[in-house]
DNA sequence: TTTGCAGGATTTGTCAGACAAGCTGACAAA
DNA sequence: TTTGTCAGCTTGTCTGACAAATCCTGCAAA
């Protein structure tokens, strides 16, 4: 008999069910051409099948296939050209700059160890250009920010705000656009760990005051003016963070 | 006279037009929406119009008005969910980094001069941690690229693939994939400076000679294993590449 | 043989309508 | 007040069609 269903047949489809546990089959379709596009598979250059082809190759319709390319352009790992086809990028996958992680999108010891250098490398720059160039209105900023740090740790509360608005006065005295939406962009990667300097336990150790201890470093050294000190001061800072960050987890890991 | 014609009415469409030239309905509707979401005339966590609504106000049809959605998705500054609608993100824009330039995807020249300076924060990092941790397979990769780049400039031959191989090393001899990878992001917008380096002009002018003798410097002190004296070569050697690209800004503009 | 062009076939872009799956809020029942 | 149900709404997917751009093939002309 012929079968009525409006959906394709279900075997065909679970050649995707092993895929990236994201909602949508789109979203499963554009992982999966996205990794062939990473191993090689598809070559830079090279034309990608037709949609017509996808379509029958992973029983999904057009509509489908459609937004799962629309993904992969947005990605910048491949472009279309009307009447010719879809082709894989020339640099595919660089167009934009992620921080991946795993499957789930978590990043693991390793890699954050790997995260946690970039960012020292960027706070270090930023800090020593901060030095150089923060005029009254960054250095008031910075002071603020800093006072307010100040309070929350001797009144007990949560400072985690107003060490985003330290590190974002920071990146504003250094005068580019480019490095501060950089330092915006990871620094949301670490959200975990401002939120862990602030609290209770983090207080009891000792950790807080700690960070703070390095944060008046840092301000002394750009408010001198003194690149070197300061770059020293945001190196040191960063350190501390992930040193912190570390023994959080084995503390967790204990107590689970 | 009820119109028959397939297409939505050009007049309502036209609210369009002035957007930026890209291809396609959907990546102007794209384009207006992430800059709705930009200008804040859409906040963060707050819902979208429906897509009905979307097809209604731009006279497009639902499959254009999903492939912007799409889009967006894609570029981290919407989140949809099944049967709630699609929601402005938290952090718009912030789940990867691109380097935008004008409208055109052009940069001009002071946000050239940023992004210059961005990539000297990198590449200093990196040269520095490069001189840390070079293994052997390091520096023969290191030192073949530097041999190739020499054999090019006696030569006269083009030498900027051999330049792209030279920084790549640098890159993997500082053994941190982000770092590499971010590095490689930014390297793609300055082919025209290797380019630039290697050309007759060059010659002529004796750049060519001089950013090899930078090279030189920074193989040295990664050889030796000095991450201060690396840093240096690496900061001098932006700042060569910089200052060549605009003396040869300025010559192309004398002469056209 | 080579070149140029016309026309058909192919492919992506857009439109339209329908059903499926999941969410929200209102309303009735306990 | 709390809970369960249900209708309506919204996104996800499927299907079929036409429009627009490109590619390819074959034929005619040079």
């Amino acid at each position: 008999m012929p079968s009525p269903a409006r959906t394709p047949d279900s075997t065909a489809r679970a050649a995707l069910a092993e895929l990236p546990r994201t909602t949508g089959l789109s979203a499963m379709l554009a992982g999966r051409l996205a990794t062939s596009i990473r191993t090689g598979e598809f070559r830079p250059g090279e034309r990608l099948p037709t949609e017509k082809q996808l379509v029958e190759r992973f029983s999904v319709s057009r509509a489908v296939v459609r937004e799962a390319i629309a993904r992969l352009k947005a990605d910048g790992f491949v472009e279309t050209r009307q009447g010719a086809g879809a082709f894989v990028a020339s640099r595919p996958g660089l167009a934009n700059f992620r921080i991946a992680g795993n499957a789930a999108g978590v990043l693991e010891a390793g890699d954050l160890a790997h995260v946690f250098e970039l960012r020292s490398v960027i706070e270090v720059g930023m800090a020593e250009l901060a030095a150089q160039r923060r005029n009254k209105a960054d250095i008031a900023a910075l002071d603020a920010a800093f006072m307010q740090m100040q309070r929350a740790l001797e009144n007990g509360t949560d400072g985690a705000e107003a060490d985003d608005a330290f590190h974002a006065a920071i990146a504003t005295a250094a005068h580019n656009p480019y490095l501060a939406q950089f330092a915006a962009f990871l620094a949301q990667h670490f959200s975990v760990t401002r939120q862990l300097t602030w609290q209770a336990e983090a207080r009891a150790s000792g950790s807080t005051r700690a960070a703070q201890a390095e944060h008046l470093d840092l301000v002394k050294a750009i408010l001198q003016g003194n690149a070197e000190a300061a770059g020293f001061a945001a190196r040191r800072h960063i350190a501390g963070a992930a040193a912190r960050y570390r023994a959080a987890q084995t503390t967790d890991r204990k107590k689970g």
